[in-house]
DNA sequence: CGGTATCCATCCCGATACTG
DNA sequence: CAGTATCGGGATGGATACCG
């Protein structure tokens, strides 16, 4: 076998690419990155908006998973009703370049992607 | 609320980036495209020792998605015991360079992200 | 060697109801 | 408005045994 790509790829705990990956490999948190780079910032209710088939669950897990990690910034507005406004960090503005490559990617290659799966196997 | 950004996102059937993520957002997708990456062909057994803590039944499942969409290629040749080589399409190589963008940005950052995580929320 | 088939634990995530 | 708490179904994915 391949010494390097073993020490790559291979070690759950000390890759960064498997760290990170296990953070965004989930339903949400790419896509609320993305919507929230279209903006300076989005308050919650504007948020679930954007993403649609979100539930108000999954939008605060997400939201929270991501100010934990440093990404997304929170700030609440003592107001009576409460207004809570989220945005990105610095750090959270460098990766979103490379989302929207992503996202770019998708857009050039989704056709000829839905064409293959529709082939028989 | 923004009418631009809920056309970009907002519809999970129509959307390119959530039909995208939904298939790539999945736990061992995007590390074996990777791997993949490394090498002009590796073996299934290759892969399965690359990828250290990957279950012989993921790799599969894993595998034939990736066939289904056009991303990864499959060869067989008919030997005994078997030999079944696997490879990258050039759609499969096309989505590369955005793959390894974000690896490089997670080995960039993620000693931020950790540190950010050991603080106290 | 390169799978398949089956069983089973986990946990993701949606629905619903409630709160400050 | 912006959450929290709880419940539960279904998908995810690991372990094991078997097959061509």
């Amino acid at each position: 076998m391949d010494e390097e790509i073993l020490k790559k790829y291979g070690d759950v705990d000390t890759c960064p690419v498997r760290n990170i990956l296990d953070r965004f490999g989930d339903k949400w948190s790419t896509l609320v990155l993305l919507v929230l780079g279209e903006k300076e910032k989005l308050r919650f209710n504007e948020l679930n908006k954007c993403i649609q088939t979100i539930s108000q669950k999954m939008l605060t897990v997400t939201l929270k998973k991501l100010e934990t990690d440093g990404l997304v910034n929170r700030t609440i507005y003592p107001h009576v009703p409460p207004k809570v406004e989220y945005e990105l960090t610095d750090l959270g503005r460098s990766l979103l370049p490379n989302l929207q490559n992503l996202v770019k990617w998708a857009n050039d290659n989704i056709d000829e992607i839905k064409t293959n799966r529709t082939k028989i196997g």
